[in-house]
DNA sequence: ATGCTAACCTGCGCGC
DNA sequence: TGCGCGCAGGTTAGCA
């Protein structure tokens, strides 16, 4: 479920509890998630962690023996647990940590993932990313120069890590939707002016995301258990066949790249 | 090079 | 009540 905001989330909600901590032990049930993880992830154990940070939507957990980098897939969830409570179903990772308490990753699909990677050494995975969506790097300028001559739809097009990282199917409809972009226009035609209000929807639409704690569908919860509040003031993520809450035409769905798409007919042009 | 499809895996909701 | 089908937040490999 995670999109950029919900990573953002859980990685601010865990900080507190996982910097300058002593990982005392990490133990592995099931370690089949999207890649396997390396038995050198253990080489993190005894290690203190030195800084949390975030790229795209991979959280890094940097220590003097390596990096630990987590990605929560579709399903996947983190959260900070008493050391006395059983780990359950899904419940793939825990590292013990020297405060008494269990960082615990939960992830039914197994989509998602834990690496590791050499102190100072880049991940594979982190090379080739596209900008992120709310550093100064990403702008009307980026796109339209990117965008030319491209066929692609623009909402496969801004879903593309390459492009731009953390833009995840939700946060792409809504923003195509508060831009008035109809999502199956080719790239490579949209003007300059309108890239300029799809950079800024797609800035304020994650802004807000971010702010209230990501969009609870199903089972997402962040680093503190507590739900996010976004997923009330979706747009048209979710509310195919139901009234554009702007003009009350009927909200089409589509599919793009088998991911669901919808939008106005009448607002998105 | 570009852009589309299938694949990874489990759970849930819906229609019958 | 139970069963089969389609769909779900992501990402990459492979193919035309």
């Amino acid at each position: 479920m995670p999109e950029l905001p919900e990573v953002e989330t859980t990685k601010r909600g865990i900080e507190p509890w996982l910097k300058d901590q002593i990982i005392s032990k990490i133990i592995v049930r099931q370690p089949k998630l999207r890649w396997p993880v390396s038995d050198e992830i253990h080489s993190l154990e005894g290690e203190k962690v030195v800084s949390l940070s975030r790229r795209a939507k991979y959280i890094l957990v940097e220590t003097a023996k390596g990096t630990a980098i987590w990605h929560l897939g579709m399903s996947g969830s983190l959260r900070l647990v008493e050391a006395s409570e059983d780990p359950g179903g899904h419940d793939h990772i825990d590292w013990q940590l020297s405060n008494g308490k269990v960082l615990r990753y939960h992830d039914p699909r197994r989509f998602g993932a834990l690496l590791w990677v050499a102190p100072g050494a880049d991940s594979e995975h982190l090379t080739h990313l596209g900008p992120e969506p709310l550093s100064d790097a990403f702008d009307a300028a980026y796109l339209f120069q990117r965008s030319r001559g491209k066929s692609q739809a623009i909402k496969t097009f801004i879903m593309d890590g390459k492009v731009v990282v953390g833009v995840g199917n939700i946060y792409a409809n809504e923003s195509l939707f508060k831009a008035g972009i109809r999502p199956q226009t080719a790239a490579g035609k949209i003007s300059k002016q309108r890239y300029e209000r799809l950079v800024a929807e797609i800035k304020t639409v994650l802004a807000a995301a971010i702010e209230q704690g990501g969009t609870t569908l199903r089972d997402f919860v962040g680093g503190d258990g507590k739900p996010g509040y976004f997923a009330q003031q979706l747009f048209v993520y979710g509310r195919g066949g139901q009234p554009c809450k702007f003009c009350n035409t009927t909200l089409k769905e589509i599919r793009q790249g088998q991911r669901a798409t919808v939008y106005c007919p009448s607002c998105q042009r």
